[in-house]
DNA sequence: TATATTAGTTAGCATAGCTAACTATATTCG
DNA sequence: CGAATATAGTTAGCTATGCTAACTAATATA
């Protein structure tokens, strides 16, 4: 009765299959629901970084930055992008200058939720041909995944 | 009896649920596979067309545009860039000249599938966390959104 | 106080998306 | 047949998003 590892583990031929079929149907799924938030005329890392500030709350750009799996550099122009845009506002820390912290308007809040409102009629529109049994498994694999992911430890390089 | 069109159903509150939480499942699961594929050395848009070309078969340019729902100008260079790699080579049309027909190199269809391999291996470790109920659900999900998405009409603008 | 660390920016490069305008070839129609 | 039209792909030029390297400014530490 030994003990194994997840990453000693050769991964069985469900495995396999259910890991391609995942990442194939993820990325055909958000190559359409990205087409409808063109029409927000945000670009999508702005999008999804002030998607971050409107259901987390304010972040620092170093917050932000490690929030969205990029370096600070990118989210630096993200950041410059949605102020340009006057979606969100930077309020300077009192206690150490070289922070900022970023935190949407109300113009942002707004855009934001009228995408997510367009996004889930499209979505849903098309999620309706499905039985709610369907639906149901969809939702389940949803949290299923989520949990995964919120115990993910990405590696040190 | 009145028929309606699912777009006209104004979509109940378990399937925006739903919807929301796919999305962003989506979202995050391929932002940490994303990492896997940089390791190719290709970009996420070339390894992509490059996969349809390797499981789908030889495509012209045009076809591979619609098929990764892309202009064509945007597939050009896509194209460009792997046959500067080597990953693919193009075949004049011999009955039509202005058509190129697109095909995998042995060096691209290895590469690709070296990539499917690291991909699944890093995914499959972490799936290997789940029961086999919840890989299973997973799978099954993959499948209904496949399935979906496959006669997801996208509407003519 | 001098040094090191941390937060964020700037510059410069590559990929990827778009539209508009172009070339070259095929097709259609008078 | 030949002119007009349609189709396949390319080129040029814009924007957005990713990176690294090198920088500034501010804070923390030795």
């Amino acid at each position: 009765m030994t003990k194994v590892k997840p990453e000693d583990i050769a991964p069985r031929a469900e495995t396999i299959a259910a890991a391609d079929r995942l990442h194939s149907a993820a990325i055909h799924l958000l190559r359409r629901v990205r087409k409808q938030d063109e029409a927000s005329g945000v670009g999508p890392a702005q999008l999804s970084a002030l998607s971050v500030l409107v259901f987390a709350g304010p972040r620092t750009l170093g917050e932000l930055a490690t929030a969205e799996q990029v370096k600070p550099p990118t989210m630096s122009r993200i950041v410059a992008g949605l102020k340009r845009s006057r979606l969100i506002e930077i309020i300077r820390d009192p206690g150490d200058k070289r922070r900022m912290h970023i935190r949407p308007t109300a113009k942002g809040t707004r855009l934001l939720q009228e995408g997510r409102q367009r996004r889930i009629e499209y979505l849903a529109a098309h999620l309706g041909s499905l039985t709610a049994s369907e639906l149901a498994q969809l939702g389940a694999a949803a949290d299923i995944l989520e949990k995964l992911l919120s115990n993910w430890q990405v590696s040190p390089l």
